[in-house]
DNA sequence: AAGTGGTCTAGACCACTTG
DNA sequence: AAGTGGTCTAGACCACTTT
């Protein structure tokens, strides 16, 4: 199992940082030296990388590492879609921001102690200036140390890019648990729907290499005009 | 692109019913000799109807046409879990059966004319003996002629597998549109929920080869006890 | 023991991008 | 022109399954 072994070490070199967000890999040649196999062995550890969209191939200029930014964001973790029209980045409006405790059931999701710090960031999300879904961040402060309101609404692009960017902390899947729910109040008034009415919620963690929860997030959902899109896979051509 | 063209020829082989669900495939070595490439490139061909689920392979044994049987269906179709466990196949009963005329959204989704004639098979899905969901299914009846509900009641697998032996129609993958609705009378009574409650609403088109569709089937779904859950890829070991 | 897929090698040539 | 990834070859040996 060469290959994954090469696999292995390339991962510790982007989640290290030895390897920067958008920065370039060693060329195929130049890795299947370091490792001391053939470059068919190289290819087939990024093959996988680049299947995971880690990593991003470009014929004739190089390999480099994946930046979580609004396409790929689009395209992994943004599920939502009007429908009378295509996939299209939402506004992100910030709601409030505040350091606090996490509960037992944060906790056990995220992996830390009942009580451990954590920041809570809301967030409404908006398209074409009608509001969507509202989002409730929970950060495990110890990851995201140091992270400010300030920096967070002052980020260039994406949320998870900045957890990229900002604190080496790369997002690279999650698991989503989607339910029916009726709104409450607090919902009702920031989606301009009645109290009681139905409305997804969406509850996804977030995960890095070695599947280490980094983010936890509760989404509420208005659906009368966009869906939660899910392909079950199937190529084939 | 040599592999290409392998891969286009196995697909044609497989829909056609040349090699039949369950059955084997020449070894790596026959085919490179059949399509004058070499092993490398049939492998290639091959990993990726293995990454789409079309093909399974065993190691020692063959390489064989995978069938759409609980397991897989389990896996790549049924994507409701409950909460306080794990994944579990569903009990499935038939509560109506006719054969009707598609309306215009219907023929729209399916690729037919409006009035075209269709199956509708409504289920009804539990889990632990608790009505969890309430499927309805529209059939192109052209692409199922001569199924009959004896025939769909008798079946021995799950729904897909019938359309696959019996029709010939292997189902690859499926596109999911999820909003929260509330429930009607009728859905209500056959969920044991309220009417008005929150539930899920599963718009599904499942797809063969070239992204024929093959399926419409729109589920309720009660979220009380269970989720809706998709991962958001990223491997990465 | 024979046959299968799983991994790996050490090249080759092609297509594309950049200086 | 030089450098990169994209594809392909023709082997080799290993791990596993079946006879």
């Amino acid at each position: 199992m060469l290959y994954r072994d090469v696999k292995r070490t390339l991962i510790a070199d982007i989640s290290s940082g030895a390897v920067p967000p958008g920065g370039a890999l060693a060329n195929e040649a130049d890795l299947a030296k370091r490792f001391g196999v053939s470059i068919g062995t190289v290819r087939r550890a990024v093959d996988e990388l680049v299947a995971d969209h880690i990593l991003v191939r470009q014929q004739g200029r190089g390999t480099f590492v994946g930046k979580l930014d609004r396409e790929r964001f689009m395209f992994q973790f943004f599920k939502m879609a009007r429908r009378d029209g295509p996939a299209e980045f939402p506004a992100v409006k910030l709601l409030s921001w505040l350091k606090s405790r996490a509960t037992q059931a944060e906790a056990r999701l995220l992996g830390l102690v009942a009580g451990a710090a954590v920041f809570r960031i809301d967030n409404l999300l908006s398209l074409q200036n009608n509001p969507l879904m509202h989002d409730r961040i929970v950060l495990d402060a110890s990851l995201f140390s140091g992270l400010t309101q300030a920096q967070f609404e002052q980020r260039a692009g994406t949320i998870y890019e900045l957890y990229q960017m900002a604190f080496g902390v790369t997002v690279v899947g999650a698991e989503e648990r989607v339910q029916a729910v009726a709104v409450s109040q607090d919902s009702a008034e920031l989606l301009g729907l009645a109290v009681g009415s139905p409305a997804l919620r969406i509850e996804r963690i977030a995960f890095t290499f070695d599947q280490k929860p980094a983010e936890l997030r509760v989404s509420i959902v208005d659906t009368r005009d966009a869906d939660y899109v899910s392909r079950l896979v199937g190529q084939s051509n």
